[in-house]
DNA sequence: ATGTTTGCAAATCCTTTGCATCAGC
DNA sequence: GCTGATGCAAAGGATTTGCAAACAT
């Protein structure tokens, strides 16, 4: 659990309140899938709180204040919903296919440039956490045809 | 009324049914701000329509298909809301500052080569159509720092 | 004439908010 | 102990759906 380890070391640096809520919303975060939803994580969490289950309206604060100190990302990835992840480690980012619903996953040097030339062309810092980019994959681009057709 | 004569053929062309709601939807991305939101359509269009008024259930209905046919895009505007804009002529994308709102628009060159590498590199096609790049603009970025810092 | 689209109303889903209680530091 | 976080319930907003009536071709 080296990263989870490292979060919340981050967190307490900056001196904010580490409640069993926030530890485990960041343990999911930590140790499960690399992006999930809203869903996905109260799933995840789902009795590891004694007693009482933690609620969504918590999970929706907990992810935005996170969101806020800059520890996790949230990427619309379209049919899959809203999903949050930790942005540690060398950041990554996916195309999502329109028509099949894949997911492919690539590393961050494909906007590097891009990130480079907003910056010196119009002094704009892009967050480019966790981009998620639509389109077609090979293979329903083949079966699509070479045109700029119908997508359902 | 260029465009909006071109994008009603398009449609006839395809075999699409053509009903006063339709025509008035079109009309409004073809003579209107650039991009719009449901609501701005509907205020756009209000009192176009003899007798009753277009319901936001039909808008929302038109636009899917608008979509569908690949004649609108569907962009998320951050703070702004969910943006329709009809996808002729030069394409082009916004960087949306998420500290003071301010969009700035930039065009379609910066994704060139993105959009070819990831052709070449998984045979992805993708569909970037009218993006939004969150980040922070030179002002709030100067202002902010240097560090990666926490975003309200 | 026929199959589609529209409008209404209501359902559904996602997210936010008010307020009293509870917990971290 | 004080401040801030949680949970509940309820509000709010955006989007979808069922169904009958109206419309385009």
């Amino acid at each position: 659990m080296n990263t989870m380890e490292a979060t919340l070391k981050r967190i307490e640096d900056k001196g904010e309140r580490l409640t069993i809520q926030r530890r485990l919303v960041i343990e999911a975060l930590c140790t499960h899938a690399e992006h999930q939803t809203i869903n996905a994580i109260q799933h995840t969490v789902e009795g590891k709180l004694t007693g009482s289950k933690l609620s969504e309206v918590t999970i929706y604060r907990i992810l935005e204040w996170l969101k806020g100190l800059g520890i996790v990302s949230q990427t619309d990835m379209g049919a899959d919903g809203i999903v949050y992840a930790l942005l540690d480690t060398p950041l990554h980012h996916h195309l999502v296919c329109l028509n099949c619903g894949k997911v492919i996953d690539i590393d961050d040097s494909y906007f590097a440039d891009l990130r480079g030339k907003l910056q010196s062309d119009h002094g704009f810092r892009a967050r480019i956490d966790h981009m998620a980019i639509y389109g077609l994959c090979a293979e329903c681009a083949a079966q699509a045809g070479d045109s700029t057709d119908k997508v359902e």
